[in-house]
DNA sequence: ATTAACTACGAAAACGTTTTCGTGTTAAAA
DNA sequence: TTTTAACACGAAAACGTTTTCGTAGTTAAT
């Protein structure tokens, strides 16, 4: 087990200095050809690298972004990650993956353990935990170091940086105009709590598409979940809550859920009532996970593009990088939604 | 925008010298309670962190575990990764991700990138390709160069090193071992080409099942899925192959697949055969993700306690980390499988 | 023969730490 | 008063690079 070899050793080596060898391999012409060749032929047996942690060192560049979601095992999360990691791959960055699992404390460690010299730039999505806190100090300081940052999804107005957000708001508004057409006149959502804002955004939606179409929203169609309600555990809340709403208001003839899980959520119960799918209920989603694509009825859903969303991000973070001089100018990329028809919907 | 602050820099502001500064702060007693104090409290004020860098050339230690995956847009390996993430931040290490996608090539260029200093040790998962062409010089030097790997899932015996696989076999024997109580008479299996470890330890298991209950294996019952299928663009390829299956041996009762899709898609083409789940036919599938849990019927399944793997993956490599003296021992921990059974049995 | 211009290389600084060792000053012991 | 010890601090090396600058030695021009 020979450790890696280092431009000191190669120097010694071939009784050169360490700059000559430094020089010869970066083809400097400096150097005679005769002993270029030499170290090259040597470094190439050794197989010399030269050493990263060194060169961000020198350089005051890792070469690297650091990533903190609020988890992983999660579709759209990963899928911008993926998206992230191509462009990074392919532009010379490595990624380092943070996961703040929604709560605010985790967030700021991850971060603060990050921006210590470790990574050149953030790409985040907030945690509901901060969003709920409103306390943004940590990414003000971070951009304050000189480090910048780019949000995506889940952002905030507050933060002066580059975004690239999903336009749920219009995004929604495509899925509700969708039952419209398709004769739905009872038209329940089922959101989230206020504070993240996609939610919000997304019930705005529901509500524009309702009124452009002359249709009084009626509260008892608007099911608003606790958030804890997406950890699995609280499926069967969710269910009964789900079943609360249909059996309380039945004439809903469409489902808008702002989420995978919500909309399969709402299928399973309406199943159980012995509604037909879409003949008695239509239901639309948001996220184009597996679970839309494969379940029976497969989902008609709202895609983000997640992917597009990473490689956005991704380049947004290293043109700012690599343009420093560039005066400070923050843009918010849009990215379309698309509405994904399937069999959930006539 | 102030850049972060150096020990030189608070070193000049206060007149006194760089190892003055870097004792005060880690407390040493050969400074004075005086100078002691001003200096944690100018360093408070300014918002001082020792960087990560500078600490990883002079340690010769980055606190960063490399990942290398096939792909992330998938639930076991960001169960996985999840796991890794949590004990490595528990013990104070940071996680960096490559993604293979599955190519040799990408492997190799992404393990060189992270080889050369910028990580401590790799935990991976080897790509298919790879494992088709048997080629595994890439992890072979690296272990030579002093950098340890834990292997986790897909594994290679050729290589020496620790590894965390799961019971593929029992989990698979236990699976068709269900159905067989349950009362099938014909299992079919759908499955991977055997270059793919996990697929030719699976079909293992369920040809154990089967003799260990005096049951003869079929060959027409062997469906052997080409990998590019589970691409999702090949899913009308797959289905049709599975409708095949199903029109040639009509007294199928019982399917075992080597994944959630695999289950999935037999379910689908079951249902348009007008068989009923599970009275007609019983399905179970391997991998605990959200199709699963979610789907109608919800699928029984084998769960690898992805999350449970990536911990002890982690635990493995940061002990042999934090252990190098210790004399080279390696081992294969086995993480046992569990039937999680729902609606797709009796 | 002197100067000028190359050629080919080495020394040293810098990136930001930690740590070892040396040393001047003061206080205690002889 | 002299010796010893404790105290409080600084210089420098080391981690592995790249790059600037200086300089011997050679060749070409005057």
């Amino acid at each position: 087990m020979r450790r890696k070899i280092t431009l000191k050793q190669i120097a010694k080596e071939l009784d050169v200095s360490i700059s000559t060898v430094s020089k010869a391999l970066r083809n400097s012409k400096e150097i005679s050809e005769d002993t270029r060749q030499k170290v090259q032929a040597f470094a190439k047996l050794y197989n010399y690298r030269p050493n990263n942690i060194a060169l961000s060192l020198k350089n005051r560049k890792t070469k690297t972004i650091g990533i903190i979601i609020p988890e992983i095992v999660h579709h759209f999360f990963s899928k911008v990650i993926s998206g992230i990691e191509q462009v990074a791959n392919r532009r010379g960055y490595n990624v380092i993956v943070g996961l703040s699992n929604e709560s605010f404390d985790k967030e700021v460690i991850n971060m603060e353990m990050l921006a210590n010299g470790s990574i050149d730039g953030f790409i985040l999505s907030i945690a509901k935990e901060t969003l709920h806190q409103q306390d943004y100090h940590h990414f003000n300081e971070t951009i304050n170091q000189g480090m910048p940052i780019v949000m995506f999804d889940r952002v905030v107005n507050e933060i002066n940086c580059d975004k690239v957000i999903v336009d749920d708001l219009k995004g929604a508004e495509k899925a509700v105009d969708k039952l419209i057409e398709n004769g739905c006149k009872h038209i329940a959502i089922i959101t989230t709590k206020d504070y993240v804002s996609v939610g919000k955004l997304r019930t705005q939606g529901y509500l524009n598409a309702l009124e452009n179409h002359k249709i009084t929203p009626k509260a008892s169609l608007i099911l608003k979940v606790d958030d804890k309600l997406v950890s699995n555990d609280y499926l069967d809340v969710l269910e009964a809550e789900i079943m609360q709403l249909f059996k309380q208001n039945k004439k809903i003839d469409g489902v808008f859920a702002v989420n995978e899980l919500y909309a399969i959520t709402a299928i399973k119960v309406a199943r159980k009532l012995n509604k037909n799918i879409p003949e008695d209920l239509q239901v639309v989603g948001f996220t184009d996970g597996v679970l839309s694509k494969h379940a029976t009825p497969s989902l008609t859903t709202v895609s983000q593009h997640g992917q597009k969303i990473g490689e956005v991000a991704a380049d947004l973070l290293i043109n700012k990088l690599e343009h420093e001089d560039q005066e400070e100018k923050f843009q918010t990329v849009v990215i379309e939604t698309e509405l994904i028809e399937r069999e959930s919907t006539k």
